[in-house]
DNA sequence: CAGTGGTCTAGACCACATC
DNA sequence: ATGTGGTCTAGACCACTGA
């Protein structure tokens, strides 16, 4: 039925590619369901095999979920699709770190550091918002959270986030920029507590902790947030599986 | 052509999972090509579509590798299908610490005590292999490394461990036991270094250290190897990507 | 040149979810 | 009952590899 087209990229990767597009247009919003793959097939004029192998692409990268019998949704972070994803800090009792207890310190505007300005390479100097919070288990801080949007990127957002203050920093993002975080790069390394950590976290100071620097990435590739995590030695760790 | 069954597991499943156990049988060795898509349908009575399948879903575990005009290559940990697939330290610069630079510490009988026990799922105080090295940058000493195998999963390892001194355990695993590791877990903490490390990486003593604990698995879901990996902090940070 | 994996089609039946 | 994704088949053409 299809028209055969002279070989440029496999046509499953171009359909992908134009999905990811119409996700990021926002033409289905997180959380919401796509077309079904015959009806994909009939507007792309292609088989429904090839629908399917973009679609399955687009799921391999936690970019859609699908359902049987229900259909293929855009992932969002709220609802539970995949709880945890980003999180990869536990307790000393092997149990993750979750973002019920939050206790938040401040949120004001800052300015983009040489660090910052090149991890979300914008200039330096550039105007935004920090803030920093604190994850509790039971009361006692376990985790230092700092993190830093741009002015540009998500405009106006100090406001809201002293208003509402959300658990989520990236559901936040999804619903009030409509950005979708779906990956996120993390650099970790061992150092010794400064004084604001060792004061907030309740450890000596120039106590041995985790630091993780994250970079979070919109669907498009774009880094929209960074952040930094700090976690005592011996009370927090940090678990990874690679395949 | 082939038969209707009623359904159980979907068909390129059980061809997976057999094909899998015939890599761990040894029919197929690392390094070697498996019988074409073609030649394993009519081998299992299927379509070519669901042992490609089955096929696709080993390479994504990275248990084989498709080179296309060649054939399926069962992964080794030789040759060049997936370097640094465990590396994840990196040094001040920003560079993966490779294995060219490796300095051997020591090689002996060791007993599991209880953490190593319980990551291998071996009883406590059973026999085995202990051996400590460091990896090195232009002679800067940046890991310390300090690894434990069983004697039942490998037996007489001590004595071609401190003859060859492999700079790839999971090569040597891999070419003497046939034992092929395909996924490892990492838990990762801040803490100070011992006595032994900071003589060993020449730093202060009790000052801040990453240390990730791995344990690695082989084909068949065994844990295979204890290991932590120990580098100073400031000097050496550890990457990790989500998606 | 023949053989390999990579892509694509057009049909089919299944289990599941929803109404 | 209808529609969804999940599995499976049997064909086809393509680009790449190596003899």
């Amino acid at each position: 039925m299809a028209a055969r087209k002279p070989v440029a990229k496999p046509l499953y990767l171009q359909v992908k590619q134009d999905l990811v597009k119409r996700v990021v247009a926002g033409e289905w919003r997180p959380g919401h369901v796509l077309p079904s793959e015959f009806k994909l097939a009939e507007e792309y004029s292609l088989s429904q095999g090839t629908i399917r192998k973009a679609i399955e692409s687009m799921a391999l990268e936690g970019l859609v979920t699908r359902q049987a019998g229900k259909g293929t949704f855009v992932t969002s972070h709220a609802g539970d699709y995949r709880p945890f994803r980003f999180h990869q800090f536990y307790n000393g009792a092997g149990r993750r770190i979750a973002s019920e207890e939050t206790q938040w310190i401040s949120t004001g505007p800052a300015d983009a550091d040489r660090i910052i300005a090149d991890a979300l390479r914008i200039p330096e100097g550039s105007a935004g918002v920090e803030t920093v919070r604190l994850r509790l288990t039971e009361g006692t801080p376990l985790l230092y959270e700092r993190f830093f949007l741009s002015e540009s990127l998500c405009p106006n957002a100090q406001p809201v986030l002293e208003r509402e203050r959300p658990a989520s920093v990236y559901l936040f993002l999804e619903r009030r920029y409509n950005v979708l975080i779906t990956r996120v790069e993390e650099q970790l390394q061992a150092r010794g507590a400064s004084a604001e950590e060792s004061r907030l976290l309740n450890i000596p100071a120039a106590s041995p902790v985790l630091e993780a620097e994250r970079i979070a990435y919109s669907l498009g590739g774009e880094p929209v947030e960074w952040r930094i995590i700090v976690g005592p030695g011996g009370r927090t760790n940090y678990r990874n599986v690679i395949v």
